[in-house]
Formats: C-alpha cells, structure tokens, sequence
DNA sequence: TATTCGCACTTTTTT
DNA sequence: AGTGCGAATA
C-alpha cells in the first residue's frame, strides 16, 4: 500500500500507537490520508469494530465507508465510521436506559426546538419577551459550552428567562422521550460519568480519527477523551485556517493546543497542496495571510500557473447571475466542461434565488444543497410525526401537529380540553384524546368525541399494521393512506397538492432503499434516525449528477471542483460584518476571511470571484462596496474583466457609478486578461469601446431599478400594459393601495393571473 | 370549524 | 418576497 504517498502523508499513515496529530492544508490529502491510515491499522490486526472514524458530515461518512470497503472488503462494514452526533446516537440506542432513554428515542430537529420553544414561551406568557429563536440559541449555546442552560445568568435579562424556562424545556423533552442534537452528545457524556457505564465507552474503541478537528467544540472534545482514556490511540486532522464554526462553540484551540494534552503527541504537517493551481493557492494564501491569529504555514504545489482569478463586478445582483449564467454556457461551449464540474458558492441562502432564476433562463441544470431540505416539507414532517406517534405514544408535540392535519374536524377548543385533561390525569396527549373520545370529559360533544377516536383509530391502526411486521416503506404507505393525507392531497388537485404527494412518494422509496438495504430488518427507528441526523449535504441523489452545484461555503467545506464561482464578494455580505452578540469584530473578521479562504480552495482549475454594486435585499436595495478580501489577492494573479466605457443603454443617472477604484493596476494592459469564455455575443451589438471581454446584452434583459418610477408618482390604471422581470408583459386589471405598498392585479400573457407589488413593474 | 386576508417577521453560517 | 400567525368571516 501506500503507493504515490509523499513522505509526510506516509509518517501520518504508518504511524502507530499513540497519539497523532496532524496539521493539514487545504488539498493536502488528508482524506486520503486518513483513509490509508485505517486500512493500514486493519492490515495490524486492529479489529475493524474497534476504529472509530468521526467525521463532519454524514456525506463525508460515507464516502470513507465507500473507500475502505473498497480497500478492505467487508471488513470495513464493522467500523464506527459517521458525525459525531450519528457515533453519540448508536451509542444511545446500546446503552440509553443508563441515562433514561429507551431503545427508540427520538431526536427533536431544529425545527421541532422551534416549535417547543415557542409554545413554551406561550405557555409562560413570555412570547413578548422573548423570541423562540432566542430562546433555543441561548439554550444550545449554553449545550455547546457544555455549562447547563438552567444556571445562565447574566448581562441580560433574556439569560434570567432562559434559565427560568430551561427546565421546562427539559422535561419536554424527558416526557416525549427525546433528545436534541446538543443532548445526543451531552447524554454520551453522562454515561462517560456513570461508573457503570463508562468502561462500556472507554474501552469501546482501539483507535479513534477525528477529521476536521479544528471546528470540534467542548464537548466533543471531552467526548474523544473519554473515547481514547485508555487507549490513547487518537488522530486528529485538521486546518486551523479552515475554522469556520466559531458560532457554533467550534475550539481551534483543541487542534492548536493539541500538545499541550498530550505531550506526547507527534505533529505532521502536510503542506504540498494538490488540489488547486498555483494562481488559484496564491489568492487564497493572500487572503489568509491577514489573518493575525494563526499557525504560519506555508501552503505550496507543483500544479504551477494556471489561469488567473477572475474578478467580474456586476451591475446589479441579477446581472451577477446572469453573468455567471453565461460564464457557465461559455465553459460548456468553448471548453468543453459539463456542468457537474461547475459550483456555485455563496455566503447566505439567501443567495440562490437570484441564481436559480437565472440559470433557469440559460436553461442549465442546477442543484442546491442545503436551504430548505427535503425532510423540513410539511408533508414530510407530518408524515414522520405520525411515525413517531406510533413509535412512542407520549410524543405530545407530534400529536399536537397531527391531531388534525388533514383537517378532519378537531378544532381549537377540543385540542385545549384535551390538553387539559392530559394535564390533569398526567397522561400523554394520546392517552387522553383517547379517554376523552370514551366520555372522560363532560364538555365534549358527542361529534368532538366521535372525531377524536376516529384520530386514535388511524393511530392504533398504524401501531398494528407495524406489530404485524411491515416494513418502513410499508408502514409509511399506510401512514400516508389511513390518515387521509393522500386522499386529501389527491382530492386537492393544484400543482402544490401534486407536488407535496410526489414529495410523500420520494420519502416512500427512500424507505424502500433503506429495507432493501437492511434486507427488511431495519426498523423504523433507525430510519427515523437517519433521516434526523441527515443534513442538506446527505440528501443529494445521484440523479442530479448532470448539474451545477449550489451552496453556502460552508456546506462546501471538505469539497472540490473543477470550477468555482464565489458570488456576492461585497463588503456587508462577504465578510458578514454583522455584529455577533458576545463576539469581538476582529474574530469573526478572522472568520470570514477562513471562510474565504475555504471558498477559494475548493476551487481545482479556475476561480471567479463576482460582486454586484447593488443589491436587493429583502425589497431594500443595498449599495456594498467590493468585498476587502478582493483587494488581498496578489494583482498578479487578478484579472477584471473589462466593461464598455459608454454602455448602451445607460440606467436611470445617479445609479450609473464610477467604476471602483479598486482594479488593480495592469489589468487595462490586457496582458493578463482572462480567456472570455462567456458565449460570444453577437457582434452587431458591439459598441466601440466595447470588446470581447463584455458579454451583457441589454437589449434583452435590462435589470430592474428603473421600476422605481412607477411607485413614486404615475399611479397605474386598469388597462395599463406593464412589465414585470419574471412574468414578462400584462394587463392591469385592478389597482389596491398607493404609495410604497400598491399592488397590482395583472393578467400576465404567460402566466396568467398574479398580485404583484406595483414597485416591481414598469410601464413600458 | 375552515378559510381567507392582512400583518409582522425574516436572512448568516449547521450537526 | 415567502411564511406563519391571528383576526375576521362564511
């Protein structure tokens, strides 16, 4: 083995017992490296049960799993290899009861912390004083520190709050027995506590890999301590320039001051990059140079040359996407590339709509990861809480969500009383629905009682139907049939109805994928396990392969392609320079620059950089600068893309901006101009001081700020002919409000009837 | 009880 | 600009 390793990789993967630390750069290897270093443990006679590999995503998981199996054969199936939280949950299901959990405990997701929280804050009377998302902020902030939310206090009176209502969020959770994703962790730690258990984690592993360590928080740290207390034997990789986790209580230390708890630790470096061109390493190490608080390394690589940085300044945020829309048909076209090759980067998800449309426009195939995935749809959520219900009658929150979802008549005050008949008899939701439909409470009508046992029967029924053995793909079909859910969606008929039964169809045959492969064993525990622990990053199927890739940096962190376009380089965006709360400017400064840097060296062959001078954000139009981080790339490895001095069409005066000073010198000489590979423009439209490298046509798709004009005085009548960005040319049929908030009735030649804020049309 | 409309809030990043 | 919630209405 270990063919084609350079000498360091090799000291990584041949070391043997002890512990290892090993200080990687972007595009060293070190996936690689740590695939080779546990084949080559397994090849020692280390048992593959005995190795736990920690990695950050489920996706990254498994693509080791993929590898190893490859390398060793089956023996790779017996390995602990998954996130920190997956590692946590196996453990819970062995040896929950220790820490008062059973067998099928469920994991409460962001979106059902949410929902306690805010019914905790209504319950409180404190939904004025505090918003839920405060609320269980402060809560996992607290988790991640590993001190107890109960015992905040503070600054503010938020922390009194907080601590005040944390024990009743705690016991919420306790009574429907579930954890959340902090508690998967912090509940492992107890066992570490429990003197019983703890040998049962202790001595569990022989050899633990922990990759990217540097965004491990405190209580994963503890937690591979306790991993390692008797063996010792724990690698840990990472990049302290790629510490990007801050907020979440990530500790760059951990991986900084890694000798300093274990003494005896050998430290590698891997700085031979073999990912990106030269050029491409040479923005990216400029970027990060500024960085203060940092290990100096020196990040190099034989791939020299290569093209330069492309920086492209954009008109507007529409004109940024359309001109990376271009870009990308430009690459297919003249270079060849398929758009699997091509990503798409960017600060916030908020982002990709801009995108979205434009590639729609140019007809290229897209997928996002990440933003609102599959598993958040309500359909889906439903669906999954039915689930639960049958798995654990006494998940409240899920019966709150279910109880009348598809509407089958069970209303407000019904819910209430039963609510206060639960609370009264101390039983779960089910249990009094259930007693309540036997008459327990006088104050229901016969009707409210018939309906309530109806919802119970479609419970009971699904608790049968899985006694009886069914599979998940099974079960979910008759969760699906028996609640009415299909029927009403069926009966409903509107493209959304549709879209939301395909949706329930896809989480059916990803419930069959997962029988098959347990070979129909699996239970639905574990398929519910999977899908909470799933993140955007897991869910990509390998349908979408013909596709451009869409997503925030930080989801992109452990990836590579070919071509990179990080958009949205403006001051405000990228860098954040939001104010954090409890966190000093300069560090999360220091942040957004490792985030640049991670932006960058995903990038192989060819990097752009685009930035709009405006920008609507929220129906506000914002004027940011170009980002800072722009003007730390070394000018020789910059090239700007050059602009007609006059365009054709110039929009509405004020709006027309000098150019930024900020292109660097050279840039004008033309020697380091970048291949236009945008699609050639026809020529007839060329301006003179217009060139090759300017690819926009205006005549076709103007952006939109001259639409101001129609908000701020010529009102609009009924029978003006309008345009509108998205929906192309229509008939105002009806006129409502004035002013900033005036809407429009229009009936659009392509797409028919819509309502539309009269700021976003224009008279023609 | 269900549906519809208007209002407020939203946007940092995620296991 | 989309969502979710509460009030008003059928």
């Amino acid at each position: 083995m270990a063919q084609g390793l350079n000498p360091a990789q090799e000291a990584a993967v041949e070391h043997g017992d002890g512990p290892l630390c090993v200080l990687a750069g972007a595009g060293s290897g070190k996936t690689r490296v740590l695939v080779h270093r546990i084949a080559r443990l397994v090849e020692r006679r280390v048992w593959p049960q005995e190795i736990l590999a920690v990695t950050f995503s489920n996706k990254a998981a498994g693509e080791m799993r993929e590898r190893l199996n490859a390398m060793l054969g089956t023996s790779a199936r017996a390995m602990w290899i998954g996130t920190f939280h997956a590692t946590c949950a196996r453990l819970l299901r062995l040896h929950g009861e220790r820490v008062g959990l059973t067998r099928d405990f469920t994991i409460f997701d962001d979106d059902d912390q949410m929902r306690l929280a805010t019914a905790l804050l209504k319950e409180e009377g404190l939904a004025d004083s505090l918003t839920p998302r405060t609320l269980v902020s402060l809560i996992d902030r607290a988790k991640n520190r590993g001190e107890d939310p109960a015992r905040l206090g503070g600054p503010t009176y938020a922390y009194d709050l907080v601590a005040r209502l944390f024990p009743r969020y705690k016991s919420a959770l306790e009574r429907e027995d579930a954890v959340d994703f902090n508690d998967l962790l912090l509940k492992v730690l107890e066992l570490a506590d429990d003197p019983e258990a703890s040998p049962l984690i202790g001595g569990r592993f022989r050899h633990v890999l922990v990759d990217e360590f540097q965004d491990t928080n405190l209580v994963q740290y503890r937690l591979v301590r306790h991993f390692v207390r008797e063996s010792r034997n724990l690698t840990v990789v990472g990049d302290d320039d790629q510490a990007i986790y801050g907020w979440r209580g990530a500790e760059p230390r951990n991986l900084l001051d890694f000798e300093l708890d274990f003494p005896d630790a050998v430290v590698v470096k891997l700085e031979q990059n073999y990912r990106s061109t030269s050029v491409i390493l040479g923005a990216a190490n400029g970027v990060i140079a500024r960085n203060v608080d940092r290990h100096e390394k020196t990040l190099w690589t034989d791939n020299a040359g290569g093209e330069p940085v492309l920086w492209e300044e954009a008109q507007d945020d529409r004109a940024e996407a359309d001109f990376i829309g271009r870009a990308i048909r430009g690459l297919e076209s003249q270079e060849g590339r398929s758009w699997s090759d091509v990503a798409i980067l960017y600060r916030t998800h908020s982002q990709s709509r801009v995108l979205e449309e434009a590639l729609r426009i140019h007809r290229i195939a897209y997928r996002i990861v990440g933003g609102v995935s599959f598993f958040q749809r309500r359909e889906i959520k439903d669906i999954r809480a039915y689930l639960r219900l049958v798995l654990n009658p006494s998940a409240d929150s899920c019966f709150e969500r279910v109880v009348n979802q598809p509407a089958r008549g069970i209303g407000d005050t019904t819910i209430e009383r039963v609510k206060a008949h639960a609370r009264l008899a101390s039983i779960s939701l089910l249990d009094a629905a259930r007693s309540c439909s036997h008459g327990a409470v006088t104050t229901l009508k016969p009707t409210a009682r018939k309906k309530l046992a109806a919802f119970v029967d479609i419970i009971d029924g699904l608790r049968q139907v899985q006694a009886a053995g069914a599979s998940v793909s099974e079960l979910i079909i008759q969760a699906v049939e028996r609640s009415g859910y299909r029927e009403r969606l069926a009966i409903e008929d509107s493209p959304e109805a549709r879209d939301r039964l395909a949706n329930l169809g896809e989480l059916v045959s990803m419930a069959a994928d997962f029988d098959d492969e347990r070979e129909g064993k699996g239970t639905l525990t574990e398929f519910e396990e999977r899908i909470s622990l799933a993140s955007a990053l897991d869910e990509q199927d390998g349908r979408a392969a013909q596709a451009v890739t869409m997503m925030t940096i930080h989801a992109a962190k452990g990836l590579e392609f070919p071509v990179v376009f990080v958009c949205g380089m403006e001051d405000g965006l990228f860098p954040s320079l939001r104010p954090r709360d409890m966190e000093d400017e300069k560090k999360s400064l220091e942040e957004e620059r490792r985030l640049a840097y991670v932006a960058f060296t995903r990038a192989k062959e060819r990097l752009v950089l685009t930035s709009a001078r405006m920008r609507r954000q929220w129906a506000e139009v914002k004027l940011n600068p170009p980002s800072r981080f722009i003007d730390d790339i070394p000018v020789e490895h910059l090239a700007v893309r050059e602009r007609p001095t006059a365009p054709p069409r110039p929009p509405a005066g004020s709006l027309v901006r000098a150019r930024s000073d900020r292109s660097p010198p050279g840039s004008d000489n033309g020697s380091n101009r970048m291949t236009p590979w945008a699609s050639p423009r026809p020529a007839r439209h060329v301006e003179s001081g217009a060139d090759d490298f300017d690819q926009r046509v205006f005549e076709d798709d103007f952006p939109a700020y001259q639409i101001d004009a129609g908000a701020n005085g010529s009102d609009f009548a009924a029978g003006t002919t309008v345009r509108h960005d998205a929906f192309g040319t229509g008939r105002v049929l009806e006129v409502r409000g004035s002013g900033k908030d005036q809407k429009l009735l229009i009936d659009f030649a392509t797409v028919g009837l819509k309502t539309v804020l009269a700021r976003f049309v224009s008279t023609d």
